[in-house]
DNA sequence: CCCGCATCTGACAACGTTGTCCAGGCTCTA
DNA sequence: TAGAGCCTGGACAACGTTGTCAGATGCGGG
C-alpha cells in the first residue's frame, strides 16, 4: 500500500477532531441553531425548503449529531451495559448476541465487558457502565455483594442478573434450572443401570456449581444410593486436576462406572480421559458443546439455552425501564436432557 | 421471591432518576463545586481534612459522576467501537475479547454491535457509534465500500479494519495470510498424494472466501494439476446445500480422493458428511475447531489466531490515536497448518 | 386596513462537568 | 510586623445539544 500520509494524528487540544457543529450548520445554511436541530431530529415545522438547505449544509460539513451533549440534555443514553465473565467463552457468545438484538430492537447500544470471574474487576466494570449512564446493566456476576448497587438501582439503572443470583439486594434473575438439570441428567445414568456415579464441578461457592451439586445429590438420595466422598471432586476446573481427579475416580476401589460433568470445560477434559480409558464409562455433561454428536460416542449433555436467558434477561431489562415491571423475580428456564450414546451406555466391570 | 414494591419504575421527566450532582455534594459537604470535582478526579490541592468531608458527602448521597457531561467537556470519550459479523460465532469471541483486553489496558471501553453481514447495517452501528464519538473503530466489514466514513475519519476517529479489508478507501487493514494459509493446506493434501482435491467455500464477493479459493489455486497450479470445475463450490455456506456440494463431488466421474473446506461452518458439515461416507476422504479446513482432535480422525486444520487479529487491530487503533502511526498500512498474520490426522489419509479408491 | 391566528423560526437557558483564573489566607522571612 | 509567595478554594465560562418561549411572517377575514 503506498504512503498516503495520513492526518498527522489528534492534534492536541482539539476537541472531536473539530468536528462541525449545529452552530456551524446553522451559520453555513444561514438559519437559526434550533432549525438545525429539528431537521436533525426530523422534527415538524420546518419548510421544505429551509429543511433542503439544512440538509445541504449537513453533507456539506460532514456533520454528525454529538450524542453525548444530546444525552447530557436528555437523560437517556439508549445503551445498557452487559458484564459478563468471558466474551470468548462460547457459552457467552450467544448470550451476548441475543441481548445485542433486544438492545437493537429497542433502539439501544450494547457495551460491554468481561470481569475474568474477577470480583473487583466486575464492580469496576459496572461502576464506569453506571458512570457513562447506561439506561440499564445486564449482569452475570463473579462476586457475592452487590450491595454496591444500591444507590444506582435506586437512581434508576433497570437491572437484571443473568446466570447466578445477586449477592445481597434484591433483583430481577434469570437463571436455568441448574439443580433440575443436573437432577436428571444423573437419574438418567441411573436409569441406564448406573449405581456409583462420579460428580466433578467447580467450587460451590459458586451459585451454578452448587446448584448442580445438590441435583446429584438429589438424583441420588431419591434413588438410594449413598454418594461416597471418593466420588466427587469439587472446585477443580483446570485440565490436569480435572483428568487426576477423573483417573482417581476410575481407578479407586469402589470405582464409578459413569461420571457426571458440572460444566462444558470439564466434560471436554473427561472426554479425552475417557477416550484413552480400556473399558466404556458412562458421561453425562452439564452444557452443550460443538460437534458432540461427532464424537464416538455421541456425548448425552443437559443442554441450557444461552441465547433464551439473554434475551429473557434483557426484554426483562427494558420492562423495567417501560415502568411495567415493578417487582424483582426470580425466573428460571429449563434445561433439556439430549441422549447421544455416552450417557446410554451400559455399566461395565 | 417477596414482592418488596420497587422504585416505581423511571418518572418521566427525571433525569437519571434525580441523580446527585457536583453541585449537591458541593453543598452538602460545604465547599465550592470544583473542589468536588478536584476530589473526583484526583487532582492535587486539596486539604485532607476538605477531601474527607467531600468524600463523606459522595459517599452519603451515592454520587457517581456523569460521564457524559466529562465526555462533553473533554472531547474524548475513552470508548471504542467494534463492529463485526455476529458475536455469537466462536471466531469472534476470542476476537472481541482480545480487542476488549487492549482497550481495558488504555482505560477505553469496548461498544460493540454485529452487523449480521448486512452491509446497510453495518453502516448504521458505524454512524451510531461515531455519533457517540467513540475514539476510535475496530470494523469487520460486511460492505465493500466505506467512504461514508470517509468524514469520521477526517475528522479524526481512528479506524481499523479486520479481517477484510476496507472498501474504496486507505484505512489500516490487519488480516491473516489466507491466500498462503490455503496453499498450504492443499499443498500439504498434494504432499500427501492426492491430485483430485475439491473445494468447498463461500462466496468470492467476500475477500476472505476469494483470497482461500485462490490459494487452492495456486497449489494445484504450482503442482501442475489442472482443476476441474466440478471440484469446486463457491458461496455454498448453508449446511443443507454443503451436504448436497460434497456428496457431488464424492460421486462424480471424477472423484476427489480429499476436501478442503473454506472455513469452519463449512468444515463442520463436511466432516458429517465424511462420517457416513464409506471409504476415507482426507480434509483440511480452514479455521480450527474445538474438539477437532477428538473425532476419528482428528481433523487437520490452517488455523488463524482470531485474538491475535484482534490484539494487533487494537493496538494498531490505540496507536493511531496517539499519533505515532501515520500512513494506513495492511498487515498479514501467518496462519498455522495443525496437523491431527485427517489430513494425512492416502488417497483412498 | 388592521387584527387575529397559524405557522415557522430563533434566542436563550439548561444539562453536569472541567479549565481558567483570581481571591483570600497562610507561612516564612527580613 | 509587614510583605512576598505559596497553597487552597471558588466563580465563571464553555462543551453541543434540546426544551421553552416569544418573535416574525404570512394569510384570511372583518
Amino acid at each position: 500500500m503506498p504512503d498516503t500520509p495520513r492526518r498527522a494524528g489528534r492534534l492536541p487540544g482539539t476537541r472531536y477532531g473539530n468536528r462541525p457543529t449545529m452552530k456551524d450548520v446553522a451559520a453555513r445554511a444561514g438559519v437559526g441553531l434550533k432549525t438545525v436541530s429539528r431537521v436533525v431530529n426530523g422534527e415538524p415545522g420546518v419548510t421544505p425548503e429551509t429543511e433542503r438547505r439544512v440538509q445541504e449544509a449537513i453533507d456539506a460539513l460532514g456533520f454528525r449529531r454529538n450524542d453525548s451533549a444530546r444525552v447530557l440534555r436528555k437523560g437517556r443514553t439508549a445503551s445498557i451495559g452487559l458484564v459478563l465473565e468471558d466474551l470468548a467463552d462460547p457459552f457467552y457468545g450467544p448470550l451476548s448476541r441475543a441481548v445485542e438484538e433486544v438492545a437493537r430492537a429497542h433502539g439501544a447500544l450494547l457495551i460491554n465487558g468481561s470481569s475474568a470471574e474477577d470480583p473487583d474487576r466486575e464492580q469496576e466494570l459496572v461502576l464506569a457502565l453506571c458512570a457513562r449512564r447506561v439506561d440499564g446493566l445486564v449482569v452475570i456476576p463473579a462476586g457475592d455483594d452487590h450491595r454496591y448497587l444500591e444507590p444506582e438501582i435506586k437512581a434508576g439503572v433497570a437491572t437484571v442478573f443473568v446466570d447466578r443470583p445477586a449477592g445481597r439486594i434484591d433483583a430481577d434473575v434469570v437463571l436455568s434450572d441448574n439443580f433440575g438439570g443436573a437432577r436428571d441428567g444423573v437419574a438418567h445414568l441411573i436409569a441406564h443401570g448406573h449405581r456409583r456415579i462420579g460428580f466433578i464441578g467447580d467450587m460451590p461457592r459458586i451459585h451454578t456449581a452448587a446448584e448442580r451439586l445438590r441435583g446429584y445429590r438429589a438424583a441420588m438420595e431419591d434413588a438410594g444410593i449413598p454418594v461416597k466422598g471418593s466420588w466427587m471432586s469439587l472446585g477443580v476446573t483446570d485440565p490436569e486436576r480435572v483428568r487426576r481427579a477423573a483417573e482417581e475416580m476410575l481407578a479407586g476401589p469402589d470405582p464409578v462406572t459413569a461420571i457426571f460433568t458440572g460444566n462444558n470445560r470439564v466434560t471436554v477434559t473427561v472426554i479425552r480421559v475417557l477416550a484413552e480409558h480400556s473399558h466404556a464409562v458412562a458421561l453425562v455433561g452439564f452444557d452443550d458443546i460443538e460437534l458432540a454428536d461427532l464424537l464416538q460416542p455421541g456425548v448425552t449433555v443437559v443442554a441450557q439455552d444461552a441465547a433464551a436467558l439473554g434475551r429473557t434477561a434483557a426484554e426483562r431489562l427494558f420492562r423495567q425501564l417501560d415502568g411495567t415491571l415493578l417487582t424483582p423475580e426470580r425466573i428460571e428456564l429449563p434445561t433439556r436432557l439430549v441422549t447421544r450414546g455416552s450417557g446410554e451406555l451400559p455399566p461395565a466391570g
